[in-house]
DNA sequence: TCATAATTTGAATATAGATTCATTTTTTAG
DNA sequence: CTAAAAAATGAATCTATATTCAAATTATGA
């Protein structure tokens, strides 16, 4: 005979997947990819070192498993927002804004992303990288619809898009490694301002 | 007794080093740090496994070395080329002229220091860090200096400083992993253009 | 409550790869 | 050329940890 599992029981397995994934995060984030042992992972997570593989098929997948989650989230937030307006630059502003923000509330998040990842392993890196490029290519898009509208001066809006995000990447890392800018959301402002006089806005 | 080795020994093992150097950089620019086993580094260097351990004390240690060396490199070439200016707007150009075109000429370079660096250890980030954050704050000196020069109005600075890598980092990034901008080199003034409006400098 | 199914446990296993070291090869200097 | 010293070799050892699985625990439904 079958037994279906009640809901109480799906709850709790949910539960646990989360606490999982929750101390999967908060070590990766911490010490890194290569300081992850399984069995300090199950001990963080409350469960024992067998019962990691009843949820996840191995280390990386749980890593890969973390990397789509943030991507979701931060791909999800920024499309959510840019919805919200209607003018290029306010939808360019938004984009930017949610990324601030969001790391600004999630640190965790922001250090998995911008410090741990790069040097993981090649598929997640591939997958985090893609995050990136999908941010440069969000703002490039602008970019193109503003030179086409004439609100900034023709250009290579590759190199501007990369130097758009790349102005917010270095002051979140800044705060992030050394907690200085100490708010992170308040020098939201200066560097907008910064990259629209760098981008040439008309007045 | 005691037998000196002789010029031809020392030569000879000189090569052998960087021979060491010149495979674990390659490896760790292609593949990352935890990709590099002695074994696969040995056979790429011409020497058995055990030689490598008459060379580094270990894998880490090899990994410290190349990271002191690419540091020395890109600051001395940094400092030297500023020496060369007298004016602060001068000396901020040739800064970043000089990282750029060290990446262009050493893509292995920049692959390790901007791809791999960071989820390696925490003593080499912590090393590699310090190449940045040295950057930034040579940049925030000199934009200090043009604000009291009232070459450029007032601004946080350190935010600016930021702003002013990244932009030049994330340009880097790019071409390293998609190949665009295809010439690294012709994107400079684009680039510093774009920094000096976002700055406000006074034309 | 009971028999069976599903889940959890953590000690045991497997393995990858860093490091060692007995042996071999090369170098030195008389 | 030779004997001792230095350097190099690579198979064997050691270690750390990812993964497995037999046994124990907990859940299900009659």
């Amino acid at each position: 005979m079958v037994y279906r599992k009640t809901d109480k029981v799906e709850a709790k397995q949910q539960q646990r997947k989360n606490s999982i994934l929750r101390a999967g995060k908060e070590m990766l984030a911490e010490e890194g990819y290569q300081k992850i042992s399984i069995k300090g992972l199950a001990e963080k997570a409350g469960i024992a070192t067998g019962t990691f593989y009843l949820y996840f098929t191995n280390k990386d997948k749980l890593v890969e498993s973390i990397a789509d989650e943030m991507y979701e989230q931060l791909i999800d937030e920024i499309r959510l927002e840019r919805s919200k307006y209607a003018s290029v630059f306010e939808k360019l502003q938004a984009s930017m804004l949610v990324c601030v923000n969001l790391f600004a509330r999630e640190k965790q998040l922001a250090k998995i992303l911008l410090i741990q990842a790069p040097g993981i392993s090649k598929i997640l890196n591939f997958k985090l990288v893609n995050i990136e490029k999908e941010l440069v290519r969000l703002v490039k898009i602008d970019l193109d619809e503003l030179m086409e509208q004439g609100l900034i001066p023709g250009q290579d809006t590759l190199i501007s898009a990369c130097a758009f995000v790349g102005t917010f990447r270095q002051v979140i890392i800044s705060w992030l490694r050394e907690g200085r800018p100490q708010n992170l959301e308040k020098s939201f402002e200066t560097l907008l301002g910064y990259n629209l006089r760098g981008l040439g806005k008309h007045d």
